[in-house]
DNA sequence: ACAATAATTGAACATTGTTCAGTTTTATAC
DNA sequence: GTATAAAACTGAACAATGTTCAATTATTGT
């Protein structure tokens, strides 16, 4: 084996991963280019796709740790956390701290298309299937008497909800301002969403009684 | 004044849009390119910009249509409904219809990032403000106890909601399988959040009898 | 018929993703 | 220590993109 620089191949790739994130962060994802991201890393384009396959096998890559990134933020938030509800209250203002933080990486990470018909790449639906179970967790926890089949179509429901709050607050639709509304909006869909919950888990588990 | 044609520019315009249209339909959002839509309108790219300021600008006028097209299928969804529920939920299928029957017109109109800085044209605010606005005035006939301050609030993470769920299937975020288990999804997020509303209106108004 | 003017073209430019023959560096063999 | 092979790296090249604009063509008014 033989090596110009003393960089080896993984350097390699985390050096290209940090440039695109700062690429993205500073400058938005129209700015993530092949060259841009060479030129940061102090290398050629040429190189680049020695380590990634093309420049959708980068995004992916800048994507699988964004969603890693998320999903940590949420883990150290519900960390001390019993109940439930709290739980996927955390959950869900930590999804939507992170989008506000990061508006570049999470619209990369959500709205990208990938050019070729390449399927979404393991390492990320690992990390959002990850994000799904807590969910589902906690409204199982939440909810002990609702149906086991039940419960995958109310954390997809549960996490549409903050994840639309965060989509339209970053692409500006509803006429938010900024954070502290963002905020509002949230707590505003959750609340509303498990408070519709619990009289219909009531209620269910009033009728199984009732038989 | 004088044309080589026989189009006048409105013509052109719409024949632009139409194409534009048609590209992103079946080739998707990579697909639509200047030279695309201008060989499928039959004229050179450059007259493509005696119409339109760049690419940007005729994507907005792209998306304006669609969100129009989209509130004009809520409009008749809801046509002959009266029970302010019924109406938010005609809407709500409504939008999700309208998203997988159009995945990526849907994907362009909300998640496209303009290159400049140029804002979103007032051409389609006033389309998804209206659509904002006729979730608020379901709400509002839903839950007429509520303080008409809390409404704004309410009808974002309403439309939230909604659009969480259609940007997650389009995305294939979740694991639904498309078009029955999406309208699923959406069934429950609804209930669930006007199933929450309820008890929170009746107890505010409880309180207010109190009083 | 003849300007004047509008409509339309298409060649040009910079920038993009991508490829790959060639160059440079390193490790190993002798 | 030199030669050889292999790996790392370059950068010139290609096609395709958005955008511009001088040149060309068609139409209208006189």
């Amino acid at each position: 084996m033989a090596r110009r620089s003393d960089h080896t191949r993984d350097e390699l790739r985390q050096m290209a991963l940090d440039a695109a994130r700062a690429i993205v962060k500073s400058e938005g994802v129209q700015g993530l280019t092949t060259r841009a991201v060479a030129r940061r890393m102090g290398y050629t384009v040429g190189t680049l796709y020695l380590i990634f396959h093309n420049l959708d096998d980068l995004i992916f890559a800048v994507n699988a740790q964004t969603v890693a990134d998320m999903r940590a933020g949420m883990e150290k938030a519900t960390a001390g956390l019993q109940d439930p509800a709290d739980r996927l209250k955390a959950i869900s203002s930590s999804y939507l701290a992170f989008a506000l933080q990061h508006p570049n990486l999470w619209r990369l990470a959500f709205e990208h298309q990938s050019s070729g018909a390449e399927p979404i790449p393991e390492s990320i639906t690992r990390e959002t299937d990850q994000v799904l179970e807590q969910v589902l967790d906690g409204l199982r926890r939440l909810l002990p008497t609702l149906d086991e089949d039940a419960l995958p179509t109310l954390a997809a429901a549960f996490w549409s909800g903050i994840h639309g709050v965060c989509h339209l607050t970053l692409t500006d639709t509803l006429k938010i301002a900024k954070a502290q509304s963002a905020h509002t909006v949230l707590d505003c869909q959750v609340n509303a969403f498990l408070g519709g919950l619990m009289p219909a888990a009531a209620r269910q588990a009033a009728e199984r009684g009732s038989n």
